[in-house]
DNA sequence: GTGCAGATGATTGTATTCGATTTGTGCTCA
DNA sequence: TGAGCACAAATCGAATACAATCATCTGCAC
C-alpha cells in the first residue's frame, strides 16, 4: 500500500494533511468500517485527526468528487449511500472499461508483474480462509486491488484513476447490496485471468474478466431499500 | 447549456458560490480564454468573483480534480499543462470508452434525440463558417458538446461524468498542440455518425466514431513542448 | 564580476470567528 | 390531547486573521 501511494494521487499528492485525512477515510468507507449512511460531521472529522474544520471539510469534499460521500447543503456530509440505479451504472461502466484496459494491460506486462500478481492472489486466498469480520474486509479490499493492479499495469493515468473510483464505489455497493461471502467464487476468476494472460490470450482474459464482472454484479440484491430516499439511514 | 447544469453536477449541485466559479473557470479554460500554464492565484479569482479566498481555493481545487489545473503545493494554482504523454492517455481513454457509451446511447436515442442533435450539427457548421478567434473558440466547444449528448443518451451518469472530464481535458489538449482548423473535418464525422444512429447502423457509428477520434489525435502535434517542466510557461 | 547569505515581499496553508440555515424541543392554545 | 409556533442548539457556509513557505532582491565577500 506504500508505493501505491504514488499511484493512488497522480496530481497534487502533498497538500498537506487532507490528503492524509482522505485516504483515511476512503479506506474506511472501503473496507467497510464506515457503512454507508454514517454522518460525517466536519466537526468531528476534524478532531479526529486532530485538525480544523477546514482541512476536515477539504477531505470530505474531495471526496465527495468520488462519488463515496454526499454532501448536503447545510446539512453535512454523509458516507454515500449508492442507489441500485447507480449500482448498476457502476457496473455498467467496469463492464465497458475493464476489457479494454485489460488489454493494454496485456501488452505492457512482464513476467515480474504476472509472479507479483499470483502472489496478490495467494495472499487473498488465505484471506478467505479466516474467518471474521476483519477477514472479510481484507478480502473484499483484496479483490478490488487486483483489479487496480491491471489498470495499474495499462501505464494509463487517466484510466487507473477512473478504476479508482469504480472500484472503490464497487466496494460500496457490494457492502450494501451483497448476497453472501460470494466475492469468493471471484478469486477463482481472477486467477483464471492471470493464467489466460501468462499464456498471451487475450482474448480468453477479457472474456473471463466480463463474466467476472457479470458475476459479481449477479451476487448483489438490487432492491431499493428504501421509499423515497436515504433520509432514513442517517438516524440509526 | 441551462437544463445540461442538472445533469453536469450530479452531486452536490448547490455548493454555494464555489460551483458558479468552477463552471466559470472551466468555460473559460475549455475555451481558450485561459491558456495553459495561466497562474490562478486564489486571491485573484476571489476578487475577480467578488468571493473570499475560501471559497476560490475550493473551485480551484475542484478543479484539480478534474486534471483542469494543477495545484503545486506552496506555489499555487495554474491551468493544467497537459504533456503529450497525458494527451495520449487522454485520447486512448476516449477509444475505449466512447464506442460503449455510444453503443448504450444508441439503444435508447429516440427519433427526438436525432433531430435535437441535427440541430446542434448545424448550429456548429455555422460556426465553423465564421471566422475569429470567438468562432473558433465556440466550435471547439461545440464540437465537445456532441460527444457530451451521445454520452448523456447512455444515461450512465457514471460515464458520463467521465467523459465530461475526458472532453474538458481534450479541449485543453487540443488547445495546445491542435495544428490547424481541421476539427472542422471532424464536423462531417459527427453528421456521420448520427446517420448511421438513425439508420440504427451502430457497428457503423462506433467504427466512425473510433476513426473520429483517432483524425482528432492525428491533427496533433504532439512534440514535449518545455525541457525540464512548464515552469516558463507561468512567466508569460 | 560572480557567488553566496540574509532580508523582504508575496502567496499559500491552516485556524479561528462570525453569520446563516436547519433541526429539535417545549410551550401555548384550541 | 394534539397541532402549531417560537425559541434554542447544533451544524454548516464563508470571511478574516495569523503562520509558514517560497521566490526574489540586495549587499557583502571573494
Amino acid at each position: 500500500m506504500n508505493d501505491r501511494e504514488a499511484i493512488l494521487s497522480p496530481y497534487g499528492e502533498g497538500d498537506g494533511g487532507t490528503q492524509h485525512i482522505r485516504e483515511a477515510i476512503r479506506t474506511a468507507i472501503v473496507e467497510r468500517r464506515l457503512s454507508p449512511g454514517t454522518k460525517l460531521s466536519e466537526s468531528d472529522v476534524g478532531s479526529l485527526f486532530n485538525v480544523s474544520r477546514t482541512l476536515a471539510r477539504a477531505a470530505l469534499q474531495a471526496l465527495s468528487y468520488e462519488g463515496l460521500v454526499r454532501v448536503e447543503r447545510n446539512r453535512g456530509a454523509f458516507v454515500a449511500y449508492p442507489s441500485p440505479e447507480e449500482a448498476r451504472q457502476i457496473f455498467a461502466a467496469r463492464q465497458l472499461v475493464e476489457p479494454g484496459i485489460l488489454r493494454q494491460a496485456a501488452g505492457n506486462i512482464t513476467s515480474d508483474d504476472i509472479s507479483r500478481l499470483k502472489q496478490l492472489l495467494a495472499d487473498e486466498g488465505k484471506l478467505m480462509n479466516e474467518r471474521g469480520q476483519t477477514a472479510r474486509r481484507a478480502e473484499i479490499k483484496a479483490s478490488g486491488d487486483f483489479h487496480l493492479e491491471i489498470s495499474a499495469l495499462s501505464q494509463n493515468l487517466v484510466l487507473h484513476r477512473f478504476m479508482e473510483e469504480l472500484i472503490a464505489r464497487s466496494s460500496l455497493v457490494i457492502a450494501l447490496y451483497g448476497r453472501s461471502t460470494a466475492s469468493s467464487c471471484g478469486h477463482n476468476e481472477h486467477e483464471h485471468i492471470l493464467e489466460c494472460l501468462a499464456k498471451n490470450n487475450i482474448d480468453a482474459a477479457c472474456q473471463t474478466m466480463l463474466h467476472h464482472i457479470e458475476h459479481i454484479e449477479a451476487d448483489l440484491d438490487l432492491r431499493e431499500r428504501r421509499g423515497v430516499s436515504l433520509k432514513e439511514a442517517f438516524e440509526l
